[in-house]
DNA sequence: CCATGATGAGACAAAGATGTCTCACATGGA
DNA sequence: TCCATGTGAGACATCTTTGTCTCATCATGG
């Protein structure tokens, strides 16, 4: 039947599509759509046929971020063991994601008054809560708060995704960087 | 004489718009010249008579973004004292252009292949040798890479900045959150 | 009072990006 | 073979932003 043809098929190049969109904007988040395009393979006019515009895509693109982040969020079991080992669950799993995020964190500040997507509220939720549950055990120092912690994560991910693209740090440095800073800081400890 | 009414004149309107601009470009980072116009109060005629187009505005702004992160440097002392207090006055030091530095931060992964200015290289020689400072003494862990801890420090910076100025982190917070997780991190360390 | 010079308002063309459209081509199935 | 459908190439108008220009106004100093 033409009509699942049209489905697989259309499935198939839109996630090629933007997934090429993807890692293009997060090397120039102002790339032209001709652009994104030729990233693709397509051409304009067929990536029109795909999402209605440069709104629809950056959407898109957007949802993708939100459907990794919580596939990421899953994977890492948040709530088992000990709080430490599922922050380091979490960077790994989302590592994959991390220039994705990279980019639709940095687009996310110029959407001044806009109201933002509420996936996002929902993965904010889910990290904080991480961080809560690790002081409510002990675990986590109890005068940062769990909001900073989590905003602090997603720094600290475009910061090791750019680190990484522009080869400040090695590719297979980036969780331990991550994880390592976060959870113990910069200073040397007494053991 | 009118020379040197013209350039006071000319200085002072500069910086003022200059700051102007910083404010707003550090909310809306896509903001037309109209619009950084209107916010500097005057007009987009006076706007190109003291910047000959947006990317000399931008420029300027990074010229006033590394002058006001050297002079943070300068004041912050790097070589007094032990590392980590160094790192508290600086972070303290670098506060006020905390926004600006976001904004030139997130603006610089879009100059794709292009050469950066040889000043932040300079003021990354710097951080980065105050961290290696702090190994060298024994204050910091060895396993994070100075050029990361750099990294991480302007990340923390531009998440701080965006946390605060989206009302998420109070304001009189800044400065204690970003130093707290960079030197300590997450983790409650036994004393 | 007058002249110099900065400013604001607005017109204007040029450039770039976008969205829409048409048409020719190719591929794959009936 | 024939038809349907997705695609690429390109034309086209539109919109936004930009950079330049002119002209009237206003303030300041002589």
């Amino acid at each position: 039947m033409s009509h699942m043809d049209y489905g697989c098929l259309m499935a198939v190049d839109r996630d090629h599509v933007l997934r090429s969109a993807a890692a293009l904007l997060t090397r120039k988040s102002t790339a032209t759509m001709d652009e994104v395009a030729k990233a693709a393979g397509i051409s304009r006019a067929t990536l029109h046929r795909h999402f209605a515009g440069r709104d629809a895509l950056v959407r898109a693109l957007e949802a993708l971020g939100i459907a990794e982040c919580e596939a990421a969020l899953d994977a890492a079991r948040l709530d088992d063991g000990p709080a430490s080992d599922a922050v380091r669950r979490l960077v790994g799993a989302i590592e994959p994601a991390a220039a994705l995020l990279a980019f639709l964190y940095s687009e996310n500040q110029l959407f001044e008054g806009e109201e933002q997507n509420a996936g996002w509220t929902r993965i904010d939720d889910r990290i904080a809560g991480l961080f809560r549950r690790g002081q409510a055990s002990g675990e986590f120092r109890i005068d940062l708060t769990p909001a900073w912690l989590t905003e602090a994560l997603y720094g600290l991910l475009a910061s090791g995704a750019w680190a990484v693209s522009e080869g400040r740090v090695a590719s297979k440095d980036f969780n331990y960087m991550i994880v390592e800073l976060l959870l113990g800081g910069a200073l040397r400890t007494a053991y």
